[in-house]
DNA sequence: ACCCTGTTTCGAAGTCTGTCAAGCTAGAAG
DNA sequence: CTTCTAGCTTGACAGACTTCGAAACAGGGT
């Protein structure tokens, strides 16, 4: 499970390079989101307040088991929180490592752009 | 090598949920990324204008082909360009592919942050 | 007790990370 | 021009990790 604390101590990558620590941190929100599956289910929890798995694995041309894994993943980043209620089990994004993610990247092309092209 | 064309076309994560070609464009962005490796080494060439591989292979406990390696799958996801200039190669990032993600996660969070909680 | 939903476990197939050795390019020395 | 050296990349390979499905399991409703 990721320590969200632990990335909010991240400046944007342009600022200064990130130690070891941080990108041990940060990579595996990134890695998370690296398999199109993964960022294919994390859309569709994301366009709705939440979700049930019972509408994520029909979208898909895999079995049950396998969008179990990958919820598995998206949750262990810290990205996303499910909840059981009654028969079924809904997702939810947590915004915290999003807003993460994008303050890392917010000014990180920005001197390069200024100097090139 | 990624087209970036192509990334241009997807909307915030939250708007509406990607198709499968989308994300088969992005994921290997946000895979790229998904290395603290190769997370460090993004972050320190964002740091400045533009960084000689001299610079970079010193500052990981690794030899040079690995980290030869792992620019080349920043260069591949379209994250970095190189140019060699004499002796030495410089490698400079790419800034549309960071403003693709930082696109995609605007507004990612934003409906679930407001409807939960 | 039974069914339905979703997760876990396990194993097969594929992919990724790292190393060593060999190759290639550019400049310097003879 | 040939040879030498430095800087990076490529190829081949071992070991670790991923992805996926089949089967078994757990939680909840009827």
């Amino acid at each position: 499970m990721v320590d969200l604390n632990a990335v909010a101590c991240c400046s944007p990558l342009a600022v200064r390079p990130m130690d070891a620590e941080q990108a041990a941190v940060v990579a595996p929100l990134f890695k998370a989101l690296g398999d199109p599956i993964r960022l294919r289910l994390m859309s569709m929890i994301a366009s709705v307040p939440e979700m049930c798995v019972c509408d994520l694995t029909p979208a898909f041309d895999l079995s049950g088991p396998t969008i179990s894994h990958h919820l598995r993943v998206l949750r262990e980043a810290g990205l996303v929180d499910s909840e059981r209620r009654g028969t079924w089990v809904w997702y939810r994004v947590k915004p915290e490592a999003f807003r993460q993610l994008r303050a890392l990247l917010d000014l990180s092309a920005a001197p390069a752009a200024s100097s090139t092209a």
